[in-house]
Order: C-alpha cells, then structure tokens, then sequence
RNA sequence: GGGCGCUUAGCUCAGUUGGUUAGAGCACCUGCCUUACAAGCAGGGGGUCAUAGGUUCGAGUCCUAUAUCGCCCACCA
C-alpha cells in the first residue's frame, strides 16, 4: 500500500540508472522521424546554477514529449572547456592549494592539472544531471576540447582563413591585465564607477601659451603622440601643425586637425594616444602618428613610461597626479562618474591595447544571416519572435572578432612561423623549423561550431545527416550575441543551413526582489538543495512553469512548495485509482454502459489532451502545465474522482478511472518523470516504461458533447446549492424540491440531501436553478438584518447589470456587428437575470 | 542618444485571432478530521488591468503619448 504522503526521495531513487541502464536515452535504432537538440554545453568550471536547472528542465520536457510521440529523440550532452574560466580556477586552485607558481610549469604540466581538474568537474555536472533526471544520449556526449571537435575547429579556422575571413593584424584590442590575454567585444561589460577628468596643461613651443586636455587616464600620456583639435574649432585651428610639450616626458608632438576631436566635448583639445585608444587608433593612421605602447600585459607601465616604469597603471596615476600638480601641469580635477569597460571573466578593468591578434572578418559572414533571416523557409525561428531583432541588431552593427587569446587552455591556433614567413594549415608543416603560434581560440569559437561539430563534422557520419539541422536550441537570452549568432553564421557558412529551426529563449532567474542572482550577493539558489527539499519534479514544474516564454523568473520558494503538493495531490489522486484496482485483472479499453460521468470525463481527458499538446507544439510549457493542472484539480479530483465513489461496482469506472490516470501521467511524465514513472509502474498489467510509452492523442470517438454539457451543469448546480447552503448557515434539516423532471440522484448523493418533498411548504424558500435543474430549498430561518443588506445589495448589482445589459441590446450597432451567437447569449443571459430578480423580489 | 521588455489581487504570475461577470497559486476570512489527500475539502473577500488620449458596437488585448522599473546597444577627451 502505497504512502499516504508523497515522498520524493524514495520515488527519485535508483529511477534514473534505471532509465539509463535501460538504453531509454539512446537514439533509436530503428527508422524513426528525428528530433535533436544539442544542450547549451555547461562550463567545466563549477557546479550547475539554477538557470541551468531551468534551461536543461526544458530541453528534458520537449526530448521526452517527442520521445513519446514516436520520434527518434536525441539530446547531446556535452561541457564547454571555457578558456579563460577554467583557466585562471585551475590556476588559483595551484596557487592556494599547492602553492604552486603556475607559470613557473611547462604549457604541458600545466595542461595534466587542468584536464585533471576537468576530469572532476565533468562527474559533478553528471551527477547533476542525473539528479534533475535528464534524458540525455550519452554515448554521443562530447567535449569543447576533444579531439574530434579539435579538427573541427582547424578545419573553419584553415577554411576562414584561406577565404578571407581570417586575417593577422595589429589592432586595438580590449586587454584583459589580470588574465592578461585579449578579449572580444562581447566579453567587455561596462560599469558606472567613480572617476575624474584631469585637466592636464600642455604647453606649446616656444609659447606662454597652452592647451588645457582633459583625459580620464592620465597614465596613458606616456603613449601620446599628438594632440588633436577640430579643424572647424577657431579656438585652437591656429595651432595646428605646431607642437606642444608632452607633460613629464618633455618630448615635442604635434597637435593635428582632425574631425574626431568635437568641439562640444571637454575642452575641445582630445590627446591622441594610438597605441591605446580604438579612435585614437584611427586618428594616428590618419595623420601616420607613431604608435607608443607604455603599459605592460600584466598592467603595470612599462620602459616607455620614464620613472614611472614598473608601476602598476592605477599606482602610476596617483603618482603621475601628484607630480603634474608639483609641477604645475595639473589645472583642476573634475570629478565624474563614467563607464568603464571590465572584464566579464577576470573583473580586471579592461585597458585598450595596441596588440596584434587574430580576427574573423564578421561582415560577409553577418550579411549571410541577415540575408538568410529574410527567408521564411531558412531562417532561424526565434520564440518568442522579438528576439529575432535582437540577433539582426547585433548581425548589424558587428564588428571583427578578435579570437586570438594569450592562454593555455583552449585550441591551438593552427598556424605556424618561419623566420617572416606564416603557415596555417589543420597539420603542422612537414619540414624543419616551424614554431607553431602560442596563442589558442576564443572559447566561443569552438562552441559556434557545436551543432555539427557534436554530430562528427567534418567526417560525413550519418547523425550529421539525419540530426543537422537540430530541431531546437533553447538558451537565455543573454547569450544571443555570444553563441546563437555565431552557431548561426558557422552553420550557414560551413553546412549551408541554418544549425536549428528554432531557438527557444528563456530569461533569468532572479531573487525575490528581482536582483540577479550572484555571488556577492549571497541570493544564489543551488538547485540540487531545492531537489533535495521538494524533489526534482518539483523543481522542473516550478522552472518551466511559472514564466511565460523569454520572460525573467523571480525564484520564489513558497511557489516550488506547493508544487510538491500538487504532486502530492497526483500522488494520493492515484492512491485512490490504485485501491480501487485491486483485484482487477482485465482493464483493456473495451468500454461498455459507459455512465454519464464515464462520458464527461472521457470528454473533458481528450478535450485537455488537444489543448496541452497544441501547447507543447508552440513550447508553451507553462500553458501545457497550467492546462494539466487544471485538468487534474478540477476535472479529476474534485469531480470525477467524487462521482466515481457513487460508482465503483462498475468495471466501466475503474477502466476510465485507469485510462484517465494513465493520460494524466503521459501529459505529465516530460515535467515530472519520477513520481510518474513510480505511479504508472503500478498500474496493473502494464508493462513499459512511462517514458517509452506512448503519448495519448486526441480521440474524437470519445467526445460526448451533450452529456458533457449535462455533467456539467449538475457541477454548477452543486456550487450552487452550497454557495446557497453556507452562506445562509444552513444545517441538515433542510427540506428539498425538486421541481423538472431531471436526473437528480448524484447531485443527491454528492449533497447528501436525504429530506424531499413533494409540494411547497411554508418555510423561508431558496429557489436554485440552472438551465437544466430548479431545486427549492426550505429552510427555517429569520432574515437578519444584515441578511437584509446583503439582499438589497445583491438586488441592486441585478439591476445594474440588466441595465447594462438593456441597453448594450438595444444597440442597433453591437446588435448587427457583433457575432449572432453572442447576441443570443446576451438575450438569455438578460432573461435569466430577469427572472433571478423577480425571485429575489417576492 | 537608440532599441527592447515589464507594469493585471497583499505577493509570484497567466490571460490565444479584440467578445459573457479578468484567472491561478500563495497569503487572508468562514465552515468542515466527508473512509485518496488537513501539506486537505467546501465556501468567501480582494483588481476602475501604470496614466492620458484614440480606433471599435465592444479594449487587459490594437494605435499614440507619458511615467516607473529592468535589460541590451552606442557614446564616454
């Protein structure tokens, strides 16, 4: 006998080795119609978040929906090395732990600690995953890292850079000092923070003159080179081509003309530091400034930075303010708030460096998916469809992808040096003397790729052909512009097709208050504490639930827990099924003298099986599971399983009761797979497995609309009658008539009215009627005063509302516009108020 | 500066192509230990759908403007 309280712990256990020792996540050996998503590949450098949680519990829902639906249902597993990432925790990990110097070992040492360190990652995101119950095909499972996808990436980057689209050059680049490697666009966030505008004097030749040049980071005037005005400025056009004095260094440069420099901006006068600056980049090419590097990679000035050399940058500032108000040259400080770029791995304030690196040319490739976007047939198909812009806004303004990184962990740069000469190649060169470039790829780079790489690109295998493109990707919508984007234009350039038809985009999960969750904060959620507090099916519901698509999520605890007592209601609603079978041998579906309530449910089960999957085909989880929910409340429990009390010597009941469970358990099983799993197991003589069994489907053979439309005005006439019932205070000696001739013995047994008559009797009355019963109830009681108030308020509302009504019917207009059906329902709906009115009245 | 999103009950959120009296969970009030479930059941109170206009017979839903909060992009001498 099962337990009266729903234990989550006991269901969960031993379920998903079982699933998995089965095969059941495997792809199918047999011919079946396809469905394939790869998963977002979780960083190896932690442990899973609740987003994580969130996004893979959806990807779960739609693999087991589509693998009850009869297709061949696969779902790659796989992690991200995540370069930098991992990189610096395997090096505080050497530090702290070991006190080990991490670049004090060879690129080869180093490299056993971190794939040692991913070896221990990998297992605790497995069991993670087991524990949210993933169905995921193992066998296909792969690494950012490993080698097959290692030929995959030397193969786009030789391709790419044989047509172009990757090129070497000195560019400005955002420099990360404490990773101390290049970073993309993308990965630089910007803060507001506390700064100032140093006005620094900078004297002309041979003049009493000067220029008052305001600049945030003063320390990068040992890289300045020129000082630039606007040609249009007839403050300072005169000066140009004249020199003006580099304070502290004492060397001459020019000041030049040039549009960059706006009139309206500071005081007009911009210092150029090429080396330092993307505009200023543009300015000394223009003006074939000379470019003067003076900071360090790992941020402190460098050889070119006079007596300041060796000094961290934000040390060198203090100091270089100092002296320039010693000597004069400081003119005032101008306190401000600004927004200055970070790293979004390291944290590190980003320094703008002059650097050379290695790029992806972004413009064919981004016009490709602009192009590509335009056709309805090709197009990645975003849900919700606003985040579609966002993909072309980015796809728009893009700009070269800076790849390169200056770190160990990741892949090799496929290219090769010889004195002046550069070779790139998916192999090393055959001869001599070849040193292969230091640098590996952007983490993103390898991910971009992760569609077709995990299916065995570049080799022609027949999962590439039978799972490219995937079905869908489902991912937050913060990493549109990292990976969507670029798994968009690698698909396109190297499989000629989009890598999915549709990307699903969930939000964020933020704290009660709507602040993000982080770890400075101390508001994260760990879900495998929230697993081990209400169960994973708990969790899964809850996530995929509660928000509607591409929406943020606000974790709210007391929400998961009553998703355990929803489940804890399936649990005992099932309990009620399973007593009731015992001893049931035959249950096949052969129904015969099926009741009206048999009817009404069968109905109601199929009418929520076309909802909820019409639901589940536009990933709209959260109406697919409030659509269950419902079923279950209202329909199954708090109907259903009460009619069936009065009924339980029918064979019929106990198979529709069963056939109604087991639907209810299929429609349930992709959010919860546990507790249905252990439900549907003990149902008598059935032998697969939930999770391979098949989904239920729409059967018109057992819609009964008229007797549906009868139950459920007996359910309206009960809420009626005990509406009538509590609010006058009534008890058991009230006397009932019935007054049609309709079929009243279960809304008798339900009400428990044992006391009838036949004729009127000269006690306080209650008339009670729907469209299809008229019930009287005599009940002996005075009319308090304040039953008197509530009487005329209620008398008062009727008016009002047949007023309304009146006059919304003598509208020639709503009358000849509006649907017919709707002006029918408008005139009976002012009768039956009508006739309540004058009820009330006598 | 440009763009996007949110704003609906005390709280967290639904609300399909405009169409009866705008829904759910939690919280609250009343009554019930009715043999599936008291972590439950039955019933109830609570919303001028952010604001102002507009379109329409009819607007939470469509249009315009405004406000609040949040996010993205750009600029940042």
């Amino acid at each position: 006998m099962l337990d009266t309280k729903y234990n989550h712990k006991l269901v969960e256990e031993g379920k998903y080795e079982n699933w998995k020792n089965n095969g059941y996540f495997e792809a199918s050996k047999t011919a079946k119609e396809p469905f394939c998503i790869v998963i977002p590949p979780p960083n190896v450098t932690g442990k899973l978040h609740i987003g994580h949680a969130w996004d893979t519990s959806i990807q779960d829902i739609l693999i087991r929906y589509k693998r009850m639906q009869g297709y061949d249902a696969v779902w790659i597993p796989g992690m991200d090395h995540a370069g930098i990432a991992t990189q610096s925790k395997v090096d505080k990990k050497l530090k702290e732990e070991l006190g080990i110097n991490p670049r004090e070992l060879s690129r080869e040492e180093w490299l056993k600690h971190a794939w040692a360190w991913k070896d221990e990652y990998a297992e605790n995101i497995h069991r993670q995953w087991s524990k949210l119950g993933l169905s995921l095909c193992y066998s296909k499972e792969r690494f950012t890292l490993d080698e097959g996808l290692s030929k995959a990436v030397r193969k786009v980057f030789v391709d790419l850079y044989n047509k172009g689209l990757i090129y070497q050059g000195e560019r400005i680049i955002n420099w990360d000092p404490e990773a101390m490697t290049a970073l993309s666009n993308e990965e630089v966030i910007y803060k507001d923070i506390p700064g100032a505008f140093y006005h620094l004097k900078y004297q002309l030749e041979d003049s009493e003159e000067y220029l008052d040049v305001a600049t945030t980071r003063p320390e990068t005037l040992f890289g300045d080179t020129a000082i630039a005005v606007n040609p249009n400025d007839e403050r300072y056009n005169k000066y140009i081509g004249r020199n003006v004095i580099l304070p502290i260094v004492n060397k001459l440069i020019p000041v030049v003309g040039d549009e960059h420099a706006d009139m309206e901006k500071g005081t007009g006068c911009v210092k150029i530091t090429p080396a330092h600056d993307p505009n200023d980049f543009e300015v000394g090419l223009r003006h074939n400034l000379e470019r003067v590097v003076c900071i360090n990679p790992n941020g402190t000035m460098n050889e070119n930075a006079t007596s300041y050399v060796g000094l961290d940058r934000f040390e060198c500032r203090k100091k270089l303010i100092n002296d320039l108000k010693e000597q004069g040259l400081l003119l005032s400080i101008e306190n401000i708030t600004h927004n200055a770029p970070f790293s979004e791995r390291s944290g590190a304030l980003i320094e703008p460096y002059l650097s050379k690196q290695w790029f992806v040319k972004m413009r064919p490739l981004a016009d490709r998916v602009l192009s590509t976007q335009q056709d309805k047939n090709a197009k990645v198909n975003f849900v919700p469809k606003r985040f579609e812009k966002i993909m072309n806004h980015w796809m728009e303004i893009t700009y070269d992808w800076c790849i390169s990184r200056q770190l160990w962990w990741g892949h090799r740069i496929p290219a090769w040096y010889k004195d002046n000469e550069v070779y790139v190649g998916i192999e090393a060169p055959a001869s001599d003397g070849w040193v292969q470039d230091e640098d590996v790829l952007d983490t993103w780079f390898s991910s971009a790729l992760w569609p077709f790489s995990t299916l065995g690109w570049p080799d022609n295998t027949s999962d590439l052909e039978k799972y490219y493109p995937n079905n869908v990707l489902v991912t937050g919508y913060d990493i549109i512009p990292f990976w969507v984007n670029r798994m968009t234009f690698q698909g396109l350039e190297f499989m000629n097709k989009r890598p999915f038809e549709y990307c699903l985009i969930h939000g964020l999960i933020r704290d009660k208050e709507g602040r993000k969750m982080s770890k400075s904060l101390g508001n994260g959620i760990d879900p495998m504490d929230m697993i081990e507090s209400y169960g994973a099916d708990a969790l899964r519901y809850y996530l995929t639930t509660s928000v509607s698509n591409g929406l943020d999520l606000r974790f709210d605890e007391e929400t998961l827990k009553s998703t355990w007592n929803f489940i804890n209601k399936l649990w005992n609603a099932s309990r009620f099924v399973l007593m009731n079978l015992e001893g049931t041998s035959s249950l096949d579906e052969n129904y015969e003298n099926l009741s009206d309530t048999d009817k009404w449910i069968l109905t109601k089960c199929n009418k929520t099986i076309l909802s909820v999957t019409k639901w589940m085909d536009k990933f709209e989880l959260n109406n697919a599971g409030s659509e269950i929910y419902n079923f279950i409340y209202n329909d199954f429990c708090d109907n259903y399983i009460e009619f069936a009390k009065f009924n339980m010597e029918s064979i019929t009941t106990k198979k529709v009761l069963t056939k109604v469970l087991k639907s209810i358990l299929k429609m349930l099983h992709p959010f919860m797979p546990y507790v249905t799993d252990e439900i549907y197991s003990m149902i008598p003589n059935v032998e697969e497995n939930i999770m391979i069994s098949k989904y239920p489907k729409y059967n018109k053979k057992e819609i009964y609309e008229d007797t549906e439309k009868k139950v459920n005005d007996i359910i309206e006439l009960i809420s009626i009658y005990r509406k009538t019932y509590q609010e006058n205070h009534m008890d058991k000696s009230v006397i009932v008539k019935f007054n049609n001739n309709e079929d009243y013995e279960l809304i008798k047994k339900i009400l428990k009215i044992t006391n009838i008559t036949e004729e009127k009797l000269e006690k306080v009355e209650y008339n009670i009627k729907n469209k299809r019963f008229d019930i009287t109830i005599y009940y002996e009681k005075e009319l308090t005063e304040e039953d008197k108030i509530l009487k005329e308020k209620e008398i008062e509302s009727l008016k009002a509302s047949i007023a309304k009504r009146k006059s919304l019917l003598s509208n020639d207009n709503f009358v000849s516009k509006a649907p017919a059906n709707l002006v029918e329902q408008e005139k009976a709906k002012l009768q039956e108020e009508e006739e309540k009115l004058k009820n009330l009245e006598n």
